[in-house]
Formats: C-alpha cells, sequence, structure tokens
DNA sequence: GCGAGTTAGTAACTCGTGTCACTCATACTA
DNA sequence: TAGTATGAGTGACACGAGTTACTAACTCGC
C-alpha cells in the first residue's frame, strides 16, 4: 500500500558486513552471545543509517508475543461518566507500559455476553493479556481465557472469582463520606445511591453508608434510604422524595457526583439552602464537581492509578510471575469543598487523609 | 506463556481431510479459487469444531496488512476537556472501524517534537494507518511518514499541509453562536476566547465572532475581546475585566465551556444576573454545561462523527481509494439553554438548525 | 477416442525475525 | 606439541499463514 519497501535486519547485516543472526543478538542485547564492543557498534550504526526498524509482525511470529496488551471495555450504565473516567485509566496503563515497549489496543464491545465478543482477540494472539473495565458475571467467556491461563485483571469487581481485580475500595469510600458528615455534627443523614443494587458498586456504597452509622452509633433509618440511576434526574426526583419527608434529613450522602447534581438542582428549586440547610456530599469527584453550586465535596476515584496498578499486575502475569494479592483496592480521596459547609466554620475534626481542594 | 498450543490452519486442514492452501482459501473467500459447497462446509465445520482462530501476527507477515490502525493522542492544553472529547472520538472510531476487522492502537506521546516520538509504530508495521489527533506545526515526524504516502488522517487542523484533515468548523459555529445573541436583539456582545491565538481553533471562533457582527452591521469594538487559557480560573478573569467597563456589554460569547464556567461565576460573585443582565453562550457543550446554574447555551461538537468521518478516510486511504475532500469541516449544533434566556421570551427567530436541549 | 476446457485441489515459495547448534580460529594449559 | 577452552560468528530451521503456478481428473463436443 505504501510502496515503501521495507528495511529488514539482512539490509543491516550486509551493510555491516556480519550475519543476520549477528544482527538480531546486537539488536535484541542477546545474553548470551559474545559480541565485541566494535562490532556492536558497527551494527548499531548501519541500523541507524539505514532507518532499521524490526518488523512487528515478524518479530511477534517468531517471538510468540505481540507486545501488544488489550484494553476491553465494557461500558456500563454511567456512561457519562465513564468517559472521563476511562481516559484517565488509560492514561495511567499507558504510563506503565509504554516504557516496557507495549502498546495498547482499545477494543470497546456492546454485548458482553455474545459468544465470540472478544475471544478471537485472545485466540488470534494479537495480545499478550488483557484489561477488563467492567466485568460482567453473564460473562462466559472470562472464564475460557482464564482457563486457559491467559493474563487478565479486571477493572472492578466480580464476586465468586479468582481473577486478579483491581478496583476502588466502594466501602471504606461511603464510610469516609458519612464519617465527614458525623464530624460535622450531622445525625439525621440521608443516602442516594448511585445506581440499583444489581451493581456491587452500589452495594458496596450502602454498606459503607450504613456501617459508618452504626460504628457512630446514629440508628440506620431505613427511610432516609433512595435509589438512583446514574442520571441527573434520578437525583432530583430522590432528593424531592426526601424533602417530602415530615422529618428533613440535614445531610445527605448522594453516591454519585451526577446523581448529586441532580440533588443540587432540587434543592435549589426548593429553596434549601446548601449547605446550611442540607448538607451534601457526592462520590466519583467528576472534573466539574467544583464547576457546580455550590462546588461539591466528593470522593475522588483514584483512576490513574487504577489503571497503574492494574498495568504491572498485568506485566507480572505475562513475566509468568507468581501474584500474590488478587484483590486490589485503591483507597478514595475525600475533597471538601463548600457542599458540606465551609471548613472551619464548624468543628473542623480531621478524620481521613482529607485534603483541601486544590484544582 | 499460556502453555497452550495454538491451533493451526494444518491442524484444520487434516481434520477436514484436505490441503492447507483450502482451508486458506475457504476461510479467506478466495475469489479465484473454485470451492465446492461440500469441501466448503466440511472446512468451515473443521475450523469451527476446533476453534480455529488464525495467527494474527502469521498472517499480518504474509499478507502485508495488520488490520490496526493508530490513534495519536498528542494532548493539547485543554486536557480536562479533552478527556471527555477524545473518548467520543474513539467511540466513533471504533464504530466505523470494527465491523471491517480492524482494531485501535492508542498511543499518547508527550513530547511530539521528539525524533522518535511515534514513527517506530509505522515504520515497524505495527498499523496500517494513522490518526493523529491534536496535531502539531512542529511535528518532524508527520511530513516524513505522509512522504513515504503512509496513509495518515487528522483530527483537528494543520495549515500549510495536504494531509487529510477533520476538523469542526469553528467559524461557523462562531457565527452561529453571535448570530443566535444578535437574534435575541442583543448588540454590544463581548468575547472571551478559549485559549491563546497560536491555537488555529481559537482564531477561527474569534474570526467567525467578527464575522457575525460585521455582517449584522454591528461595529466590532475592540475593547470588547479578552483572551482565556482553556481554565476556569481565566474565564473568571475575563469577565471581572468586562465588567469593570464603563459600558458593559448586554452578552458574552465564551468559546469555550470551562472557561464560560469561570465567567458564570464571576457574574454570580459580582450579582449580575444571567441571563437578564448578562446573556452568556459556551463552546463544545461538555457534558456538564447542562449542570450549572443557569444551564449553559452552547454550540455542541460532534465528537463521534469526528471519529466516524476520520475513520472512513482512513479506511479509504488504506485501500488505495483517492480522496476527493481533503478538509472535512463538520459542523457543530447550537444547543439552546438559559444562560441566554428563557426561549420564546424575547423574540423568537429561528436562525440555523438550532435544537431545544432534549437531554 | 482425442484435444480443449473446466473443476478441485495442492506443492512450494514467501513474508522477516528469533534462536539453537554448530564451526572455525586463536589462546591457553600441561 | 597435543589437547582443551574460549571468543566471534554463522547456517539452518521454526514461527503460521497467504498465494502463485501447477497438475490431475473429469466433462464435453465431434
Amino acid at each position: 500500500m505504501t510502496g515503501q519497501k521495507q528495511v529488514t535486519s539482512s539490509d543491516v547485516a550486509k551493510l555491516a558486513g556480519v550475519s543476520r543472526t549477528t544482527v538480531s543478538f546486537v539488536l535484541n542485547n542477546a545474553p548470551n552471545a559474545q559480541i565485541p564492543e566494535e562490532t556492536r557498534q558497527r551494527v548499531l550504526m548501519a541500523a541507524q543509517q539505514l532507518g532499521y526498524y524490526p518488523n512487528a509482525a515478524a518479530r511477534s511470529l517468531a517471538s510468540q508475543h505481540t507486545n501488544n496488551i488489550g484494553v476491553l471495555l465494557c461500558q456500563s450504565a454511567d456512561r457519562l461518566f465513564a468517559d472521563v473516567f476511562l481516559m484517565e485509566v488509560l492514561s495511567g496503563i499507558h504510563q506503565v507500559i509504554r516504557p516496557k515497549g507495549y502498546h495498547i489496543l482499545v477494543e470497546a464491545v456492546e454485548d458482553v455476553t455474545a459468544p465470540d465478543a472478544y475471544i478471537g482477540l485472545v485466540r488470534s494472539r494479537h495480545i499478550d493479556g488483557l484489561m477488563v473495565s467492567g466485568p460482567r458475571a453473564d460473562d462466559t467467556q472470562l472464564p475460557r481465557i482464564h482457563a486457559e491461563r491467559f493474563p487478565v485483571v479486571l477493572l472492578g469487581r466480580l464476586p465468586n472469582s479468582d481473577l486478579c481485580q483491581v478496583d476502588v475500595d466502594n466501602v471504606r469510600g461511603a464510610r469516609a463520606a458519612v464519617e465527614h458528615l458525623l464530624a460535622l455534627g450531622h445525625r439525621r443523614i440521608a443516602f442516594i445511591s448511585n445506581g440499583p443494587l444489581v451493581y456491587t458498586a452500589s452495594r458496596d456504597r450502602l454498606r459503607g453508608y450504613v456501617a459508618a452509622l452504626t460504628t457512630a452509633g446514629v440508628p440506620h433509618d431505613e427511610s432516609l434510604v433512595r435509589y438512583g440511576n446514574f442520571s441527573r434526574a434520578s437525583g432530583y426526583a430522590a432528593m424531592q422524595s426526601l424533602l417530602e419527608l415530615p422529618e428533613r434529613p440535614t445531610a445527605v450522602f448522594v453516591a454519585s457526583d451526577v446523581v448529586a447534581f441532580g440533588a443540587l438542582a432540587a434543592l435549589r428549586d426548593a429553596g434549601v439552602h446548601v449547605p446550611d440547610e442540607m448538607a451534601v456530599i457526592g462520590f466519583d469527584d467528576v472534573p466539574l464537581a467544583d464547576q457546580v453550586t455550590p462546588p461539591l465535596t466528593s470522593l475522588h476515584l483514584p483512576a490513574r492509578e487504577l489503571g497503574q496498578t492494574a498495568a504491572e499486575i498485568l506485566l507480572k502475569l505475562i513475566a509468568g510471575e507468581a501474584i500474590t494479592n488478587r484483590l486490589v483496592s485503591l483507597d478514595t480521596r475525600l475533597v471538601i469543598r463548600e457542599s458540606t459547609g465551609k471548613p472551619g466554620t464548624l468543628q473542623s475534626q480531621p478524620d481521613m487523609a482529607a485534603s483541601q481542594d486544590t484544582r
């Protein structure tokens, strides 16, 4: 297609006056072969001069590895948020993987349950390892691939699986959120979930909420719990419903920033002042969480770090190393803004590794 | 690494009782070879039964194409926005490319000016074509790759280049924004750029602003122009400066939503009501443009369509087809929200293909 | 029954690199 | 001097598929 004749290792060998084998040894720093510095330099010069780049396909064919890792995106319901989140994750993966000479093959799949959704990627030896973002329990290919001992790391939780998994510690994050509200003096704290409880993340965030209350000796009032569905609208509705309660909560933990935006809108429309009449804390710390009125206190997801650690694990798996810790949980970071009260106005009681927003 | 023995076409041939050549012919639907249906079925069954997937490397080596296309991200200054935007673009590319059997190799590069930044991807025949997002004029590899007649499509503008380019029509978009304000009756309209004028996009948006005013016979007042730098803070400062003018504008076109968020904050802090005392219109229509107070009227960037058209062009280039239109401009779409006034309250004068926000 | 034309299928070469096993000097040892 | 290391480098095969040029068998017309 390009019309350009490819420079091969034979050309380099010819120019350097050595055999092709020697060229290969020099360029790959073969540990066994002894090559005198003088020859080495001659080969390197020749390669440089000709602008030689080894053919990737030939190299893969011979060496049995591609230096590609696959990133499979099974986009979940919260698209909007997933977008920006995933780009950060990708960036983290890239950061770790590039210095080792790997490339990223991105694959999005609409229907993971299709029998041929992505197994071809693995079987055709397109990639050396696979990263699955948003794994699903009804994915039948994952077990098969795992059974073939193909390196796989999941970004997200998949219960009852012994695959390597990297995820955010949703329970601890939710706990931290509620503890922050408790530390500010709130006792009547409501909860709006990010999504339905079929999602592990939603379940875990609810669990963290309950746990924090229990630990603090605050009774868990079921009537203060509402469910969102990842959308702004669901947050609006949930908050409206909470406002109709005979005894209003003084604070609400919304397990998703986007849903929290809806809640904020509902509060504004109802003329309820945030944070004086109602403190609001979100989750995810989406990029524009500090742009709304009032700027939203939230829990920052370590997206880049998720990508990095997952990539490190995957590289180990590819190298055949043993993984000691198959379930990694990364901590969220509490970012305090104005929606929970101006810092310092109330009792400021540093409960966790909380950081002021410095964007 | 995986320990699993790969199924080869020889295995399939053996099982089907034919030669390897026949297997290849059947599986690739070779147009020349005549294969009776009965044999065809036998081969297909055998392949199916063994779970045969052709080895990608071997296939690439023999056929001289990889079925991979590279997407190079040269992240620009407006990172925050780029993230979500790029994911949309990727999605569009994927949509077009996947059905044709192509995969996406994502590569981010921090320093494009490095002599070896990404040319290896091309030279090593890792990919069949390249898409460059955010191309830069000081990129020295691009001309070299182009000279080798390697298929390349740019996402963005690169003046003085005969490479294929797909971009948003920033001039027309800006024009539409200002025309909307004019149609609402505004005459004193300020401008805040998204970034410094070294960026083509910034220059074009300014040009569109001036063009719209000129066409409408409104004199262009230089004192109403301010420059942002992609950040919220720059928008805040720019708007403050505009508010200090002896004769305030009644509307402002901010050539970036993020910068516009800053402007909105400045207006709120100054107690200026939007849109009654000051109409504000943004550009980009970032996902949370409808989440701020008041929801921001903006121009929607067709991110997915950008990816799609770029992908279509790249596929044509790879196939060796001639490209008639090397400079494609996609139109933005005016999304009217509350920051320019409730629709219908003033004279509603449909100026362009404006659509109500239906998110 | 014979050449021409078609059908069905294959042997053998190619793609470019990695790597094992082996050679040929030269240097060192006893 | 014979024998053995060691250093420097190569020949040849493997990797798995695409593809060209060819053959063998079979059909048809006369």
